[in-house]
DNA sequence: GTATATACAAACAAGAATGTATGTAAAATG
DNA sequence: CATTTTACATACATTCTTGTTTGTATATAC
């Protein structure tokens, strides 16, 4: 065999990547062999060993390739400047969450193996607090949209910003779990945007 | 060796049950190996095989034992006979099926290993769909609650129990994931009767 | 243009883990 | 009391995976 250009070999590393997230996908992450990965890849599991040290680190490379940027775009939306209500803008950022995950098959792919095909053990159990991290952001924030919205008086009063953001963030991290645990079977996706409206109903004036 | 008498056997199967469940929170699902289970309930892979035909069916059978009486346990307070208060009912079962969880060392296992060191891949994916069901029960369960609730005018009017349990449901999933996730690390324990309550007061009349 | 490092493929060695087959002593059974 | 199951332990064969090692053609550096 020839030898690689280094765009060339940046090129099967990422299909290494992108391998790996369809069998991490397909199989479960540790019922995946890298020769499965290689296969799919196109390659031998000598490019894989030559790209990656071991399962485990091919594992947070594809995570974090996908996941980082993710988490970018959502405060970005989350905190934007002076909105005449601050609730659409929580409104419209868990929208906008949703759609990325039922639009982008890469991240719904990515997620699904998150929740439903990762054992958090050992190696994997650092994993569990990087995915707790950006969660307790998302919190932060919206915390803070809630206690703008009770200065504008958007946020029904008698409300307390803090319980109001922990409640969100449970119904979030709920409806996650539905999405990927129905696996698209149930009408799940198509009511998503109506329970956001829903929710955040609940705490209009 | 010597032979076991019938009740013998039966308490080395459920040893070999428990110890499954130990060393499946240890070290996941797909990594504990039958030779670990053996061990861990102290006779030899022999013993696993002769009661169970693989560690799917080891699997399957851990799991039944534990959540069929929970489920049980739960719809009989939720739809209890006239309250005068149906909301109050709801409040309740939330707040016992996640003290039951905490309470209980061996139900509270069982859940991390359900969500967190199980991957729902081939002979595992018809778990998922167990695991949907008493939602499902759950999720109309709740409904009903509140349509009672709605009748009585103890719910705020302009509210649909549909919604209302929907979001109930994403919320009680989303707790879930948070107090599984957090291992105890955060004071999530603490604060979830609070939330709770917060979460039926939004909908009080 | 030569030397060297690169980007893999291919071969190798070793250790699990699984399922099955065999052995066996004691409990059931009659 | 003789026979047959039962409830395992032990041994075996096979298959998978992994990590490493070796080989090599060719970019790339100088």
């Amino acid at each position: 065999m020839v030898r690689k250009t280094k765009v060339e070999a940046e090129r099967t590393r990422q299909q290494i990547l992108d391998a790996a997230r369809q069998v991490f996908h397909e199989r479960g992450v540790s019922r995946t062999t890298l020769e499965q990965i290689a296969k799919a890849a196109g390659v031998t599991r000598g490019a894989v060993y030559w790209h990656f040290a071991n399962k485990t680190e091919l594992f947070f490379a594809m995570r974090e390739q996908i996941s980082l940027p993710l988490i970018d775009r959502i405060h970005s939306t989350l905190l934007a400047e002076d909105l005449a209500d601050p609730l659409d803008g929580i409104e419209q950022t868990l929208a906008e969450l949703f759609r990325n995950i039922q639009e982008c098959h890469v991240v719904q792919q990515m997620f699904e193996i998150m929740f439903l095909r990762c054992e958090y053990v050992d190696d994997f159990a650092a994993v569990l607090e990087e995915i707790n991290k950006p969660g307790f952001d998302f919190l932060r924030n919206v915390e803070i949209a809630y206690r703008r919205a009770e200065t504008k008086g958007t946020l029904r009063s008698g409300l307390d910003p803090h319980a109001m953001a922990l409640d969100s963030w449970s119904f979030v991290r709920g409806m996650f779990q539905h999405l990927l645990a129905s696996q698209g079977k149930d009408g799940w996706s198509e009511r998503i945007p109506t329970m956001i409206r829903v929710h955040i109903a609940l705490r209009r004036a």
